[in-house]
RNA sequence: GGAAUCUUAGCUCAGCUGGGAGAGCAUCUGCCUUACAAGCAGAGGGUCAUAGGUUCGAGCCCUAUAGGUUCCACCA
């Protein structure tokens, strides 16, 4: 019946083969079916220009996971999936191919620009999700979505119109961050702020005289990290209390090269200890500056072009870039005696994140949304915890930001995007902001209108994710069925960017909430905890590891070990690891098919085993894994996926694989005992499946190839049911009884391997104890207990009569094993072993003893704890005197 | 400047609401025992950063200190 299987597990071939036919087989799809429980969760959009890397494998894994489980569980679980178009990182590859042929993007103009774009999209978009499915990712493919496509247009649209028409969607010249390199604008989250060494350029401006004459001998000395924006000066500002410059207020200073006269304001703004304690003010390029022109009325006189260059407002600068105006501005001022000193100056600059370009802050009119109302019930859902946060320490990285919003400026300079709804009437200006271009002008009856140019920030849309993709606008029965979505699952970088837009956006839109709990992953970085990035070539491909050990490798390397919101490092030693958990969790059903492939052979199915059929060893692994489910189910319901899947690797390698299958083989061996072997063989089945589907969620595909040549009743392992806790699999007895076993077991290896016994010679095993319940599980466990002990035979004793004196012993609790070793014992290193064990037991009782003396300990500590440290008092008690009194005869 | 987080075995990291320290890799010793040498059996190795405190009891809670990482803000 099953068929043969190699003797090393190798993934090629099998994986996309099962992906293949659970595509076939629709299991990741999901419908509306209101008699079964939603659980949804919405992908991160990759975006369009993203290959997969290991930040998206570990994000994705994480998902599968949970909508695997979910959907063992009996839940409708859908996945619902899609891609980012990325405005920014679409439009700058674009450009550089255009580069590459030699073709500028305004010569080619927007329409020819944006085919370009979807052609682009056409070829390469599908590429992120070809290589999600090699990842097994179980998304719902037949609803993907595109935040370009027509129903998030149509979502994006209706969002801008209706937050404008309530007034949080406004129009208006700020302070915004320019750059000059990618020709946009770009809201805060995306200025990334680097430490640079730069220089402090200390100048002076003379102070005007009374009469209209510049002095020559009255200066205002000042520092500036950015001499080249004083062609924008319209103030210097010192502190309103400033003693050393009270005498100046009221009076001006010439802004030398400008022939400017301006103003000496005072400001709370200027901070008195630092520096000279004075402040040239360019409120067309500093966001402080312009707040302080504000209150001051002073004029914004911007001197930059859009690509960083001065412009006419420089003067005899025009042109120059604006690297190059700074420096000519230097030589110029120092040529004119006002250059004071340079200091070197390492200092935070910001950059544009995709770019790296340096920021030039301007002020410009964009869009932008008015953040204060619409945060309130985004910061109220995490606060009252409608919204959980995993780790929860990310809360206060939240209501970090929530508490000091500033509006949105998500208006970008770019082709590729949504462009804004905003129509501006030709002939009276008027702006109609509008779903449909308007056909008449309300105002001047005109009928002619220009489209605001710019497009929206990329995350406008994905802000919209949750629901846009459920079919919102429209209110579809996939919204009302799916929507809220259970979880989110994403990186902490992108807490800011995505996960609180969607939250404000959720409410708002919607009222509701986007999601029920966000999990937190972190980053993937290299084995020496650098960052995984292109500059610095240290990468490491998913789909490169999957071909080499397969994707059920990756996914558990990268789930085992982390905890939520940890970053990690990626070791080829872990995904070896891994790689040979696949191959034990291979072998071990290998062996269990040819055991029953043999018994089948001769005329033996497997049946239920009959009442009093099942051994203790049955009945101990049974009960194991009965625990096992009830853990790993727990564990996972609250996220703790990496606990959750090591404790399913320590079950089957070290309780099935290493115990049980080695204390059942006697039995399979043995044909006389057709019911033993029966029970051994259901009971190898019956727990091997449930591990499978414990770990199914982590490892998909190796878990299907096996269960489907398992067992023929079920169709695959993905829509099996999920493990439940049975009582009546529960047997606290035999769990005690076997892990005597197990201690005596390890007891005798032990002491053969300090002795250097091979395996191969065998030695008689005396079981002595007065005790007939342990006598009894001895008897019960003779045959395994036998085989994994090297024993040629056992024997069950009251008393050591009849066992060599020079026997070596091991002490276990409530019995003292004996075998006789003639020729290799040493009597004085027997004593000398023995009066070891004795250290060791007499360090246990002090410290038990200890603690129940303590009568604050026995007058506070809960009842249960007591009990068991009474029971380990007996215990060593019996354990010491049983060593005393072997020594006792030894000497 | 504000905040978070980390400091646990040689290395990389787990350790949930406080109740006798774990894994993988590495090291050492034996084993090709007919599922697996990508394996089996065993061993060594940690005053859980430091100093206090709370508690019957602290890797876990509190305070301080030192060092590392990160986020936010940003002083011209």
């Amino acid at each position: 019946m099953s068929k043969e299987l190699a003797k090393t597990y190798d993934p090629s071939g099998i994986e996309d083969r099962l992906y293949q036919k659970w595509l076939d087989k629709k299991y990741f799809h999901a419908e509306v079916d209101h008699s079964k429980t939603p659980f949804t969760i919405v992908i991160p959009p990759p975006n369009i220009t993203g290959q997969l890397h290991m930040g998206h494998a570990l994000d994705n894994t994480m998902q599968d996971i949970l909508i695997r489980y979910k959907r063992m569980q009996g839940y409708n679980a859908l996945w619902q999936p899609g891609t980012d178009h990325a405005s920014i990182a679409t439009e700058v590859k674009i450009i550089e191919k255009l580069k590459q042929e030699g073709i500028d993007k305004h010569d080619l103009g927007r329409e020819k620009f944006l085919e370009r774009a979807w052609d682009w999209k056409k070829e390469y978009g599908g590429r992120i999700i070809s290589q999600l499915k090699k990842l097994g990712s179980s998304c719902d493919w037949d609803r993907e979505r595109f935040t370009m496509d027509e129903g998030c247009n149509k979502a994006v649209t209706e969002v801008f119109v209706k937050m404008h028409e309530k007034g949080y969607i406004y129009k208006g010249a700020r302070m915004i961050n320019w750059c000059p390199v990618c020709n946009t604008s770009i809201s805060d989250a995306e200025v990334e702020y680097q430490e640079q060494a730069g220089h402090f350029w200390h100048i002076k401006y003379p102070l005007m005289n009374e009469d209209g004459t510049v002095s020559t001998t009255e200066f205002l000395t000042f520092a500036t990290t950015r001499p080249e924006t004083m062609l924008g000066d319209t103030a210097v500002a010192i502190h309103p209390e400033d003693e050393r410059y009270q005498h100046l207020i009221g009076r001006k200073v010439m802004l030398p090269l400008m022939n400017r006269e301006i103003p000496i304001v005072t400001d709370t703004y200027v901070d008195k200890e630092f520096g000279t304690g004075v402040v040239k003010i360019t409120p067309a390029h500093d966001p402080n500056d312009f707040e302080v022109g504000k209150r001051h009325d002073l004029p914004v006189i911007n001197v930059m072009n859009d690509d960083a260059t001065i412009n006419e407002n420089g003067g005899k600068f025009a042109g120059m870039g604006r690297y190059e105006a700074r420096k000519a501005i230097v030589e110029e001022l120092d040529e004119m005696g006002l250059l004071v000193k340079i200091e070197d100056y390492s200092h935070n600059v910001g950059t544009h994140d995709r770019c790296k370009t340096t920021i030039e802050p301007l002020v410009k009119e964009q869009w932008f949304v008015k953040m204060d109302e619409l945060i309130k019930p985004a910061r109220e859902a995490v606060k009252n915890g409608e919204i959980k946060l995993i780790p929860e320490r990310m809360e206060k990285n939240y209501f970090n930001w929530t508490d000091n919003i500033r509006d949105w400026c998500i208006s970008r300079q770019l082709w590729w995007g949504h462009r804004i709804p905003a129509y501006y009437c030709d002939e009276c200006k008027e702006v109609i902001v509008a779903k449909e271009a308007p056909t008449v002008c309300p105002k001047c009856g005109c009928t002619h209108f220009t489209q605001d140019p710019d497009t929206l920030d990329t995350w406008f849309s994905s802000a919209l994710w949750p629901f846009e993709t459920l079919g919102w606008p429209e209110q579809t029965e996939d919204l009302k069925y799916f929507y809220p979505t259970d979880v989110l699952v994403t990186g902490y970088d992108i807490i800011f960017f995505w996960v609180i837009r969607m939250i404000f956006s959720g409410y708002e839109q919607m009222g509701e909430k986007p999601f029920k709990t966000v999990l937190f992953h972190g980053l993937v970085r290299d084995s020496q905890g650098r960052k995984m990035s292109k500059s610095l070539g240290n990468g490491i491909d998913p789909l490169e590891i999957i071909d080499k050990y397969g994707a059920d490798a990756l996914r558990l390397t990268l789930i085992t070990g982390n905890a939520p919101g940890n970053d990690m490092r990626f070791y080829y030693e872990r995904v070896e690891n891994s790689r040979n958990f696949a191959n034990k969790v291979w072998n071990a059903s290998r062996f269990i098919m040819m055991n029953m492939d043999t018994a089948a052979a001769a005329g033996r199915e497997i049946t239920v085993p009959g009442k009093g059929e099942l051994q203790p060893v049955d009945k101990w692994i049974l009960s194991k894994l009965n625990t096992l489910v009830k853990e790993v189910t727990d564990n996972m319901d609250s996220f703790e996926l990496g606990i959750a899947v090591q404790k399913v690797y320590d079950f089957i390698w070290d309780e099935f694989c290493d115990w049980y299958i080695e204390m059942v083989k006697p039995r399979l061996y043995n044909t006389d005992d057709t019911a033993s072997q029966n029970a051994a063989l259901w009971t190898l089945k019956t727990v091997l499946i449930d591990a499978l589907k414990l770990l199914h969620p982590y490892m998909p595909f190796i878990t299907e190839e096996i269960f489907c040549t398992l067992q023929s009743e079920e169709e695959s392992i993905m829509i099996s049911t999920w493990p439940v806790y049975q009582e009546e699999r529960s047997f606290q007895k035999e769990e005690k009884d076997i892990e005597i076993i197990k201690g005596a077991v390890r007891g005798i290896r032990n002491i053969r391997s300090e002795m250097n016994v091979a395996p191969s010679r065998k030695a008689s095993v005396y079981v002595v104890s007065e005790d007939e319940g342990i006598l009894n599980t001895f008897t019960e466990g003779k045959l395994f207990f036998a085989s994994l002990a090297y024993a040629s035979d056992v024997t069950m004793q009251k008393d050591k009569t009849g066992i060599a004196q020079d026997a070596v012993s091991v002490v276990i609790p409530g019995a003292t094993l004996y075998m006789p070793f003639a020729d290799l014992v040493d009597i004085a290193q027997e004593i000398a072993r023995l009066e070891k064990e004795e250290k060791r037991l007499q360090g246990e009782l002090a410290r038990v003893n200890g603690m129940l003396s303590n009568e604050r300990f026995i007058s506070k500590a809960p009842e249960a704890k007591i009990a068991e440290e009474k029971e380990k008092l007996a215990k060593y008690t019996q354990m010491m005197e049983q060593v005393s009194n072997r020594l006792a005869q030894l000497r």
